[in-house]
This record gives structure tokens, sequence and C-alpha cells, in this order.
DNA sequence: CTTTCGATAGTCT
DNA sequence: GACTATCGAAAGG
């Protein structure tokens, strides 16, 4: 079976199912690799916090399109990036969170260099999906990038890891549908980042 | 460790 | 003009 299929295949369930699946599997882009520690599920329709809740939009195109494309979006002056999931018309991604940068530590750390002035500890160089993409190198360009089809290994799938490692909890930042549990990360890991609730508005 | 707050820029109303 | 699926610095425990 080929490595295509295998991705395929791992990715045809819904969001919240999908999500824990990508836990320790490695995201590589432009000389930087990153072990994945921390997702987020972002479900289609029928979830509120998704961008795709109100509909298809210029910027959220991608998510509605087939799975094993990435969705990347912007905000706040950073880029953050989601793996597609699920099946067309059924808008679903996969907010990848945080990392430990397993290849290209050097590369990653002048990246993330050039808009701090302090020090940066290793576990913290890809935690948060701002930093993880930065280290990367991942940009609005590299929007609707099919990582099935990829020639190089783009997103490297990994056996899936025993569900003891595995934590759950509500998201990140998310105000809407504070009840659901579909932020997953593995148990320990330093380069998770720190549970941050919604700002109030105004 | 925690909380709070301002900066930031792209997207949508 | 108002909104963020954010980040880092600063200040407090």
């Amino acid at each position: 079976m080929s490595r295509q299929e295998d991705l395929d295949t791992a990715l045809a369930g819904t969001a919240p199912q999908v999500a824990p699946r990508l836990l320790g599997s490695v995201l590589h882009h432009d000389h930087v690799a990153v072990r994945i520690t921390e997702v987020e599920a972002y479900a289609g329709p029928d979830d509120p916090a998704s961008h795709a809740w109100r509909g298809e939009t210029a910027r959220n195109r991608t998510m509605f399109g087939p799975r094993g494309h990435l969705y990347v979006y912007s905000m706040h002056g950073h880029h953050c990036c989601n793996v597609v999931c699920a099946d067309p018309g059924t808008p679903t991604g996969l907010l990848i969170r945080a990392g430990e940068v397993v290849a290209g530590v050097d590369l990653a750390r002048e990246r993330r260099a050039a808009h701090r002035r302090t020090a940066i500890p290793e576990h913290q160089l890809a935690r948060g999906p701002g930093n993880l993409t930065r280290c990367l190198g991942i940009t609005r360009s590299d929007d609707g990038t099919d990582l099935r089809n990829h020639c190089g290994p783009w997103l490297e799938l990994r056996p899936p890891l025993p569900l003891a490692e595995v934590r759950s909890g509500p998201r990140v930042g998310v105000p809407r549908a504070v009840d659901v549990a579909w932020r997953f990360w593995i148990a320990g890991d330093p380069s998770v980042s720190s549970f941050r609730p919604a700002r109030s508005s105004r």
C-alpha cells in the first residue's frame, strides 16, 4: 500500500476521530521537521467554532475540498495550518497547534529569532500554532497543498500512539462550543502549549 | 507558575 | 469599522 493511500485512509473519519491519530506524526517543510504533539479538531457546518460554520468564503475554500490538503490562514499577523479531513462538502480541519522540532533546529531557531529578542528554549520553538508555522516556513502560499501527492514526505504518518499517552480538553482561544474536548495532546510533553481561555470581546 | 494587556494584519460586515 | 482557531512582555503569587 502506498503512503498516499495510507494517509488518505487515515484522514477519512470525522475531525475528532482523526485528530488524535496525527499525534506523533512528523510534518516536514523547507528543511525543518516537527513531531506533532498537539492538535485541535474543527468539524463541519455543525461546529460553531469552525471557520466553515458560516459557509464557504475565499479564505476557507480549501476546507471544502478533498481531504489531505493543507489549509493555511493568517490572523494577528501569524499563520496557522490545518490538515483537511473527512469528505469534500463536509469542511473539517485539524489545526496543528504544537510540536517538537526533530530536524533543522538551527534553521527553526533562526526563523523564530527574527521575531523575538529573548532566548527561546528548544522545547518552545514550535509551541503554539503561529510559532510552529514560523519554524517550518509555512505561509498562506502553501494553502491548498496536497499532502498526499507531494514528492517529498510532507506529512510522515507514524503508528498511532497508545491511548494512555493521549489527553484531551477544550480548544484554546475559542469562545464558542466550549463544552467539547476537541483539543488533543501528548501527555507530559514539554512542547504542548498552555491553555488560554478565549478573550472576552470588547 | 499564573493572569492581563497591547500589537498586529487579514478577512468579513 | 469590528472581528479573530495568536504572541510575548510585564507584573503578580
